[in-house]
DNA sequence: ACAAAAAATGCAATCGATTGTAAATAACTC
DNA sequence: GAGTTATTTACAATCGATTGCATTTTTTGT
């Protein structure tokens, strides 16, 4: 039982010239059944499997998307933080199931030319990136001539390149109204508005208190996006505020996991003491102590939303982006 | 500035051959260092990329790992799944540091064929699986033939893949003798010992247990690795049991999270009323209220070395397997 | 049984790079 | 300046599949 690594091989064995064995495990109709099944049942027997990248260099497709996440603005972010593993799981699920791999890299974003090295490489059909961290310039930059790229994020008027995301501002405006309808009259932001994104939730949130008349009401805490660093910054806040929150909107459910942390040890009880409201909907807010209040974006059908909107790019297709709506889960926590 | 796409065009325009072209690029020797340079700015004037495709074809090298997550015996276990998804994001840190891309695929072992889809496409240098499952003796069939092949997981005698993983049976031996070090008498397991390694903690937890004669204070709970479903799990137990244990070994940090949560439901203080112990050392761990003990497995010690083992199977040589050393990490829940 | 139409297979170019070898040019030696 | 040796560069085969077109084989009609 001889190893038969290349159609050449198994053609010699059947006595046929490769184009008639590739046509047969294709299952092209330009083949008799007789010698098709004749073939396939050889390959079959002899375990022989394509080459695949033969294959994608022929037809000039790889079946491969790029998943790439940019660390900019926040050193230390880590590929394990609970939201990007979140979003990738779907991805990955999306994607397997359309028959396309996924192929993961972590860019940290130092010279200019870090999509290069991706787009045009041939590895891959299609690029999505999560989250825009400050690099919005480049990917718009990039996006004029690599189509099939979809981009995570906030979504602001004239981005070039094409987002999918939800309605921060919408957002972050339900998250401090509610937080005022529980009866919340000082609220501090956690979060660091210096991220697209999180400005716009900070902007929603400004908004909503405006409409209450309590914008003077608002603390901002430019707390870290890693759970790791927002503690200590979550604790010191809490230590030294006179006027402590009534209410807390974290501009993750990372941060507002430490803000429950933080304030269990200060022996401040949620929600008696304060209401804490996170964003991402994250299923590990299933299993704080209290069960998180959270804004949820709906991840699955971003990453879903994200696929179809590429695949139709790689299609050729020409699409716009889209915001998602946000929707508030109220839990345990407010 | 028209767009360069292939090495034949970047040769035209400088009327060299694509051997130069190529030797150019490469760094080559042969090349004199006035035309290297001129080809070289000429490449990135235009935002010319080697098609790695080819490339790799050519060298017969793809600079790829697969990584392959079997959902075997767990249906409903999600790529997002906190265990999983620390060790892809180390395995991804340490890969791409390395030069090497990661290829993420979920696959339901369904047909006995599942590995053979990977093993021999030429789109990967070499394997990781994260987790064997229920699926040891594939992984042994295909070992015997595939080299570059690392899976993570318990170790048993006469299993014929490499493997590499913390000890299982010393880590249940530890996490239950803490518990009975912190005055437990009343013992529950939670965990489905129908994996391998699950079966190994229990095992090592039973063998502290008859050490301190405590083995007949032991409840097992086969509850499911999956953190929705493990709570139900939980919840039912803690309500129909009637001598509540004092202390909880969780064979994963995911079930100790749900049983965390379904003990604060129940107004069970921990660790005044019960204590708990999870297993894996997850970041989360530190999010939790209170902060969760756990047995920490050093994933990224992990991942390093899978990654060194591939790497030396892949360049031929032939590696044993690795048990890691599982520590205990006291916290707040114990 | 013979010509024409249809079906099946073979042939060879192709995808885009890498690399051994041959050829052309440059650099020395005396 | 002729003869040699070093440098550079061009040429062409190669990796392993796919696919348009030419060719052979089979089928069909009369």
């Amino acid at each position: 039982m001889s190893q038969i690594k290349t159609m050449k091989e198994l053609a010699d064995l059947a006595g046929v010239t490769t184009g008639t064995v590739s046509r047969a495990l294709s299952d092209s109709p330009l083949i008799s059944p007789k010698t098709r099944e004749r073939l396939q049942a050889l390959a079959r027997e002899h375990g022989f499997k394509p080459n695949l990248l033969a294959r994608n260099l022929r037809t000039q497709r790889t079946g491969a998307i790029g998943v790439l996440i940019p660390l900019g603005h926040e050193k230390g972010q880590h590929i394990s933080d609970p939201f990007f593993i979140t979003m990738l799981g779907y991805l990955a699920d999306e994607l397997t199931e359309r028959g396309y791999d996924l192929l993961l890299s972590r860019v940290i974003p130092e010279d200019e030319n870090w999509l290069d090295q991706y787009v045009g490489s041939g590895k891959i059909d299609g690029l999505i990136i999560i989250g825009q961290s400050d690099q919005s310039e480049t990917l718009d930059e990039v996006a004029a001539r690599y189509r099939p790229m979809v981009v995570w994020g906030g979504h602001a008027p004239g981005q070039a390149h094409c987002t999918v995301g939800s309605d921060n501002i919408l957002g972050g405006e339900i998250a401090a109204q509610h937080l005022i309808d529980r009866g919340c009259q000082r609220i501090a932001f956690f979060g660091d508005p210096q991220a697209l994104e999180i400005a716009q939730r900070l902007e929603g949130c400004k908004r909503a208190l405006a409409r209450a008349g309590l914008s003077d009401n608002l603390t901002v805490l430019p707390a870290h996006l890693v759970a790791e660093a927002a503690h200590p910054d979550i604790a010191g806040f809490l230590g030294s505020v006179s006027q402590r929150p009534q209410g807390i909107f974290a501009a993750s459910d990372v941060i507002a996991m430490s803000a429950l942390r933080a304030l269990a040890e200060y022996g401040l009880a949620v929600p008696g003491d304060v209401k804490v409201v996170g964003y991402d909907g994250l299923a590990i807010g299933e299993q704080t102590v209290p069960r998180l209040t959270s804004i949820s974006q709906d991840l699955r059908l971003g990453a879903t939303t994200m696929v179809d909107l590429l695949l139709r790019r790689i299609a050729g297709e020409d699409t716009g982006s889209v915001v998602l709506d946000p929707k508030l889960i109220v839990r345990m926590s407010s």
